[in-house]
DNA sequence: TATGAATGAGCCTTCATTCAT
DNA sequence: AATGAATGAAGGCTCATTCAT
């Protein structure tokens, strides 16, 4: 039941937020008593910063997790990552829009996450980061910062699920057109990508 | 007092969204009477939309505003165009954040909003859409579709003030730090763009 | 404007009540100003009780109004009183249906309403009461006291329109059968009334 | 305490009706926190229902068991019937009051209760229309509709308890007088109908 | 582990009313 | 005669939380 509870709960708060979801109807989902929820995680709040913690951490790994294939040239590693964060993002895009909104709402977690994150710059980012040099010591890319770059890329991934609500207002689309209009995001991305880093 | 509250209305309404603002605290901030607030708007919803649409449409035409300046070059008008965006965004962060979270819940806002966008594809957008291609055709600028480039060009911009919070936690910054920060992410994603256009 | 003001507020307590009605309402439906509506009668309950008090009267002095053709037969009178009261109950249902739910509202109302009540016994009442006595000496009309006829007929003619929502519950009517109905029960009650008036 | 609110709340909506009885009082009438009644009821409209569905259908069952004591005349059968009806509305002329005025309020509460209703002609009411009919053919009773005869019968019944507060007005009368008033119309009511159904 | 009872705080909203203009 | 501004009271309802069992 509890492990029910932490599903029920992590849907709901991924539909309608921290102030939108409540004790009751995630008790109501679940099918059990109201204060069941309590009973398991003491407050709505404690609920919820365990399952922020869980969704953050993974979504971070997942954007951390450089391509490991070591028999790919750093072009097509570039790409590999590229795409492995847009799908990442799609799959979900509400994970990364309830890390965005209710990110500074508990400091305490912050804080908690803070010290997860800070003490993992991880093996492969330094590796990535290595290979970056070589490429534009030996030419083939053009000088940038790997944090900018890496801030580039997230930015044209992420961007696209904020403003795809309103993309949809201005440009109707039905499933299908929206469908392909996410796939020719990820293709155009990797592509504004690498066109930019040509020396 | 009408002013009053809405200029309080809207304060809260960025700081804690729809659902964290109450009629009660606006009119406690407003230094009035609680149902003052509903004398004056009726509903939370409704003053809610007025100040959501307000704003709305103030970004939208920021947004479609392409600098006029007839007798720049093409990469000064669109370097232009990105610095104008982001230092839209950039000055109250939280207004783009209040749209991306809310755009979706009055469906009757949306379709309000839709009819005063679709009808504006502007004079200005039509003109930057051919000094576009003319560039492309002269060999200036790579082959691109504008609405891609436009969106990478938000993309960038606007992902930021989504991650800043994030960012933050990684690399903790001063107030003096995030503010180069944020000068460093302007003039970087122009470079970005314009080395991606070269072609 | 006060005359205006208190045709819609007549309509609004006929059609929802003291307390459905509101003076929000009433101002709305008037198209004018909420506070006019205190401008002219102070309180909701003055206003309330003036058309509460003129409707009642009208009503009752409709009650009294003992047919006064004096060339028709006794029964032809009856007849003629019991049909009045019908008509006059079945014209606007809401009136009686009024009357009888706030009757006890305002006290201060129902002592004014006394007052001018029993000093009226009436003449026509009277004269009545002195026919009735002649038609049962005479021995056309069994024994029976005046107030006791007169409450009959009254709960006859009257108690339709309280168990009317209900019949048509039990008995769904359309329009067409319903004034069938309500035309038969007219005759029905005369039929009654001097059927049990045999001596 | 579930039972005590409703037993609170019964009393409460029959002296004020619906829209004057508020759940706050029935609270502190009941002597616990407001939110109870929520608890318990969720919403005033439910616990409204609730108990009016119960009141009318006692009150409709009490109306529709005819006497069943076989061995009556159909005289006396009748004269029971009128009896037992004046009873259960001169028990508590309350309930029928509040029936009479909240009957439209809730269309969901009517579509339930009718169909409670039109299912149940009842073996009693077939079996006292068989006998009527039996005594119009005797010619012990003029010829009249059962549906007529009971309306008649309800109406004379149950108008008293409308028309009473104003009676009362009109002819003031002390607890006594009033009781033998009201002792005085169940005999007369039964005399009227008798007498009207003489052949 | 699970539940029913109970509560205080708060929310949005409506209402009748008053006051100054 | 008429209006806009403002208010206190109250209403129904939801919520997170606690406690006893």
């Amino acid at each position: 039941m509890e492990d029910t509870l932490l599903s029920v709960a992590e849907q709901l708060f991924l539909e309608k937020g921290f102030d939108g979801a409540s004790t009751t109807e995630i008790a109501k989902r679940a099918g059990c008593n109201q204060t069941l929820v309590h009973y398991y995680f003491r407050t709505k709040q404690n609920l919820f910063c365990t399952i922020f913690e869980k969704k953050f951490l993974t979504l971070y790994q997942g954007f951390m997790s450089f391509g490991n294939m070591d028999n790919l040239t750093f072009t097509d590693k570039l790409t590999y990552l590229i795409e492995t964060h847009y799908d990442l993002i799609s799959k979900d895009p509400r994970i990364p829009l309830l890390i965005t909104n209710e990110f500074h709402r508990f400091p305490l977690l912050v804080e908690t996450l803070k010290q997860r994150l800070t003490s993992k710059p991880t093996e492969m980012a330094v590796a990535f980061e290595r290979e970056l040099q070589e490429e534009i010591i030996k030419g083939t890319v053009r000088p940038i910062e790997l944090k900018d770059l890496l801030i580039s890329v997230v930015s044209l991934n992420i961007a696209l699920i904020f403003m795809m609500p309103i993309l949809e207002t201005i440009y109707p689309m039905d499933e299908i057109q929206k469908k392909a209009f996410i796939a020719h995001r990820r293709s155009e991305n990797v592509d504004f990508v690498l066109k930019s880093l040509r020396p």
